[in-house]
RNA sequence: GGGCGGUUAGCUCAGUUGGUUAGAGCGCCUGCCUUACAAGCAGGAUGUCGGGGGUUCGAGUCCCUCACUGCCCA
């Protein structure tokens, strides 16, 4: 059982990491039986904890975001493993990994180029292997650091989005919603990036305030050429012109008309004109809309309804034509005339200064507007009119009594999934009822390619009937055979919407007849997701859409139809916020702020950060990840590994004496009889109170209060008084009372292995190791993480609090404290040397026989703790009081006083300073006190437990006021 | 422009339906290598709870208002 002198987190946490691989520790075995009826061995009622985890980008590295959401899994996942120890409940926590479309494709594009290649030259085909070449080299990096953290997670699950299974998941979601009805393609204007070459979603764009400039330009008004040559910089003379404003004066190229508002007095004079486009010479007309803002700009909008949604939507109510002028790269196009070729921003530097020259350009306003950027890619978007497949989110197809959307509004409102912090609640209903159809076609290679086939002949779509296997020959319609598969892929977001069904067997099409998964049946609806909230709207709408739409189609166990309730693909859903540096700024790159959570595990052992993240995750509240409280968390670890060590060299000597602690004894909830000693029943109860409240703190997700309350309990209780109170009592001499001391020993082993269990979640490595070394190599089972977690039922913790609270065990302790600490403070401020032992008598109050008898019971105690020669306990009189206190021999406490025989040297201005001050606070809150008793209205309306208590506390105060009053009058003059 | 949050000790943060003298970690000051631990032990100092107003017997907590600040959506 020997330990090495100091706490190495290195030494034991790769050993114990590859140890819960090699074991597959936290496999999850599919249930054997199908259908409804529950495997072997399993009771009815077995419940089952699912996690999956937010699939990391294959392209990624583990950072500090990552691990504190794997963290917080992990606690969750190992306090429900470990809760469920010994029952037919099941743990499981699914990892995977997502394969990120288009970031993927830019990391290997990026490598081809740097070979002088690129995809284009290297085909779909042989580009999509290479793809699979990088992935399996790299792609699984995130995962292979979370082994190395110790996450819990069944690795004989590992899901991959691109994976067969998932595929096919993935096809049968596209055929349905097709079929359904909810699939559409069509041309529209889509946030385009030039870089990417694809067309990507809202949400993966990133809006900018930027300062940009807004040009006026004159539109000649067609049939008033001839007075062109007036003067051109005269707001007035519009009669010739009507002048418009834009931020993107290139796009011009591609307008087809001018709106203003029907009701502008400014512009009636023009109502049924034409315009003359400049540059291009183009007649277009004067439209009336009343979506034009009359005070933005000059209230005359140029409509281009290929490069801005606003205006595609004006231009179908107008029925204008649409004219694309700009290419995949965002370069000119032939529709552009004489600017075909040039990029797009160099297209407006030339469309500008044409503009100048024929004097049409106006006023120039410095603007503020907000800019587009792709996420990825960080260019700047440009609105485009494509082709694109979308999924209809807010159609109700016939024989469905909701819309996707609505029905994962209806999942939330109901409260078949709640939010933790609550107030995503809100956030996500106000997406949800704000939700545009969803883009879900990609112009890239590497991803889910759609399941639709073009015709040659007659130009229409084969999507194949959902269930098929194989992919169509013939075109449905014209039975032609010459058909091509689209090229376009799906968003990665549609497959990883689709995982908490799909990783779980859905659609079950394998075995053909099998019908639902077992585990589907006994894993779905998975009971929480644990994200950041920037992927809110990304992944866990998604989830919620995909999960309620096509999770009910499965029926229940018994056969039934599939409830709301049933189909949601979590329960729960817990929000964490934003890892931050010490400072509070967000980590990046660019700043190189970045902690890298490695390194930082290197440091300190990864138990050290895990305890520091769940310390801090306080719900709703970034984290600054502060290294010094990572410091302070090791320090924590180093005291349990050395408490660890007390503990061993005890069970040792004991064992030399044929002391043994019976293995038996431990495992459970630790127990102290009526005859026990003070020390041992305030400990369990304070083990039990501590287990009590961390059990419900991690039910409510408070990590941070978990994480506060087993360290002040270890290390503020266990180690600071209950090993120090126990030491005396560990006498393993050939005298001592073997059945005592055993039942010390007892005590302490079993506190200290419960002890183990409670923190387990939040170090495993540490406890690991620890509690394998408590059992000296013969554990009860595999793995801490396999055995019970300390827990009780509430009404049982509190009934057993108030037997200590009744027995006067909070109280006995509470005395033997304070004489503790009110002697320890004495003797610092009398300058007596801590290796110099000095007499005490101690004189309980009038009629308290029980602090007496506590005292007595503690003298040895007591004596250890405070560095005292000789306790005796008496009584003095009035004047020995006032002489005692002359010399500040005397200690004054509401339940007894204490006399120090020693010569001190009292720094006398020090003392009446504190006195001073000591009174000035008592007298404070003396009055704020007696104010509140006086107060009729607060007795008559506060509840009883408060007044008597502020009586109690007010009593005390009166004694300790006179005490100290009389202390400091007795100090002698300087 | 719409919505949500934050402001408590030097720093980072707790503070549950309003209730007795507002807490923790780190940092700071003083003294100790006391055989589990100097990554430690013992003792100590530190707050007009952002400002103002209101409700209440009672406000860090509820309401109003102002200031500063962060985020999301458009």
């Amino acid at each position: 059982m020997d330990l090495p002198k100091a706490y190495d987190p290195a030494a034991i946490e790769d050993k114990w990491a590859e140890y819960w691989v090699r074991e597959n520790l936290f496999a999850q075995a599919t249930p054997t039986e199908t259908g409804s009826k529950p495997a072997e061995g399993d009771s009815p009622a077995a419940q089952a904890f699912t996690i999956l985890l937010p699939p990391p980008n294959v392209t990624g590295r583990l950072h500090m975001g990552h691990m504190l959401n794997q963290t917080e899994m992990d606690i969750l996942t190992r306090w429900h493993r470990m809760r469920s120890a010994g029952t037919a409940d099941k743990t499981l926590w699914v990892p995977g990994t997502d394969h990120a479309g288009i970031a993927t494709q830019m990391m290997v594009e990026r490598q081809l180029a740097s070979e002088g290649t690129s995809r284009q030259a290297l085909g779909r085909q042989a580009f999509e292997a290479r793809v699979w070449q990088w992935r399996d080299q790299y792609g699984k990096a995130i995962l292979d650091q979370m082994k190395r953290l110790g996450a819990s997670v069944d690795w004989s699950r590992e899901y991959f989005t691109m994976d067969a299974d998932l595929s096919i998941a993935v096809r049968e979601a596209f055929t349905r919603l097709y079929a359904q009805g909810l699939i559409y393609r069509g041309a529209y204007v889509v946030n385009w990036c030039p870089s990417c070459q694809t067309a990507v979603s809202d949400l993966e764009v990133v809006h900018e305030e930027t300062l940009g400039k807004l040009w006026e330009i004159r539109y000649p008004v067609v049939g008033s050429e001839g007075e062109l040559s007036g003067a051109p910089n005269d707001r007035s003379s519009s009669l010739g012109w009507l002048t418009i404003a834009t931020t993107r004066p290139e796009t011009m190229l591609g307008d087809v008309a001018v709106a203003i508002h029907p009701e502008d007095e400014r512009y009636l004079h023009l109502h049924g004109k034409k315009l003359l486009l400049p540059l291009l010479n183009r007649e277009i007309p004067i439209v009336l809309d009343p979506w034009v803002s009359r005070d933005f700009g000059t209230g005359a909008v140029k409509i281009t309804p290929a490069h801005d949604p606003n205006d595609f939507a004006l231009g179908q109510r107008h029925n204008l034509p649409s004219i694309n002028v700009m290419d995949d790269r965002a370069h000119i196009n032939a529709n552009g005339g004489p600017y075909a070729g040039l990029e797009r921003y160099a297209a407006r530097k030339r469309v500008l200064e044409d503009l100048e020259a024929l004097g049409l350009l106006g006023t120039i306003h410095d603007h503020k507007l907000s800019v587009g950027r792709c996420d990825r890619s960080k260019d700047v978007i440009e609105p485009r009119l494509s082709t694109q497949w979308f999924i209809a989110v807010n159609k109700t197809p016939s024989g469905f009594g909701s819309s996707i959307a609505a029905r994962a509004i209806q999942a939330v409102e109901e409260g078949h999934v709640r939010f933790t912090p609550d107030n995503y609640k809100k956030t996500y209903l106000n997406w949800m009822e704000n939700i545009h159809d969803w883009c879900i076609s990609r112009q890239l290679w590497w991803g889910h390619r759609i399941p639709a086939w073009h015709c040659e002949i007659c130009h229409q779509i084969t999507v194949p009937e959902p269930g098929a296997k194989s992919d169509p020959t013939r075109c449905s319609h014209c039975q032609s055979g010459e058909i091509t598969q689209e090229t376009d892929v799906l968003d990665t977001w549609f497959s990883s919407g689709l995982l908490p069904v799909s990783v779980f067997g859905w659609p079950f099409l394998k075995n053909a007849g099998a019908g639902v998964s077992p585990d589907f049946t006994t894993f779905y609806p998975t009971s929480l997701l644990v994200t950041g909230f920037d992927i809110l709207f990304f992944w866990v709408a998604r989830m919620i859409m995909m999960g309620c739409w096509f999770a009910a189609d499965v029926p229940m166990p018994d056969g039934s139809p599939r409830p709301l309730a049933e189909s949601v693909p979590f329960r729960e859903v817990y929000i964490h916020a934003l890892v931050r540096d010490a400072n509070r700024e967000k980590m990046s790159k660019t700043k190189g702020n970045v902690i890298d959570p490695i390194e930082i595990v290197k440091k300190y052992g990864t138990d050290a950060v895990r305890f520091t993240l769940a310390s801090m995750a306080s719900p709703g509240t970034d984290i600054a990840f502060n290294e010094a409280r990572t410091e302070g968390y090791r320090a924590f670890a180093n005291k349990i590994w050395n408490a660890a060590r007390f503990l061993f060299m005890n069970v040792d000597r004991a064992a030399e004496i044929g002391i043994h602690v019976d293995p038996a004894a431990l495992g459970g909830m630790p127990t102290a009889a009526e005859t026990d000693p003070l020390e041992a029943r305030w400990i369990v109860a304070q083990f039990n109170r501590t287990a009590m409240l961390v059990n419900e703190d991690l039910a409510d997700y408070r990590y941070d209060n978990a994480a506060s309350n087993i360290y002040q309990f270890f290390w503020g209780l266990f180690c600071d008084w209950y090993l120090e109170i126990v030491k005396p009592h560990l006498d393993f001499s050939e005298t001592a009372d073997k059945a005592t001391v055993g039942a010390a020993l007892t005590t302490l082993l079993s506190v200290f292995e419960s002890s183990l269990r409670l923190l387990s979640p939040f170090m495993p490595f540490l406890t690991e190791e620890i509690w394998h070394a408590v059992y000296d190599g013969n554990p009860p089972s595999r793995s801490i993480a396999l055995a019970s977690y300390p827990a009780i039922e509430r009404e049982l913790a509190i009934r057993i609090d108030q037997k200590a609270e009744t027995d006067g065990v909070y109280e006995g302790m509470f005395h033997l404290q304070n004489l503790v600490n009110v002697v320890r403070n004495w003797r610092q401020r009398a300058d007596v040397p801590q290796k110099e032992f000095i007499p005490i008598t101690i004189i309980p109050s009038e009629g308290r026989n029980d602090v007496r008898a506590t005292f007595q019971q503690n003298v040895d105690v007591i004596r250890k703790l405070t560095s005292v020669s000789e306790i005796q306990f008496g009584e003095i009189d009035e004047e020995a009081r006032i002489r005692l206190l002359n010399l500040g021999n005397l200690i004054q406490q509401p339940n007894f006083e204490v006399v120090l025989s020693y010569e001190r040297t009292i720094d006398i201005p020090a003392e009446r300073e504190r006195l001073t001050k000591e009174i000035a606070k008592l007298e404070k809150g003396l009055a704020s006190a007696e104010r509140q008793l006086g107060n009729e209205a607060f007795l008559a309306k506060a509840p009883a437990a408060i007044v008597e208590g502020l009586k109690k506390q007010e009593s005390e105060n009166r004694q300790l006021l006179t005490k100290a009053q009389a202390a400091l009058a007795a100090l002698p003059a300087e």
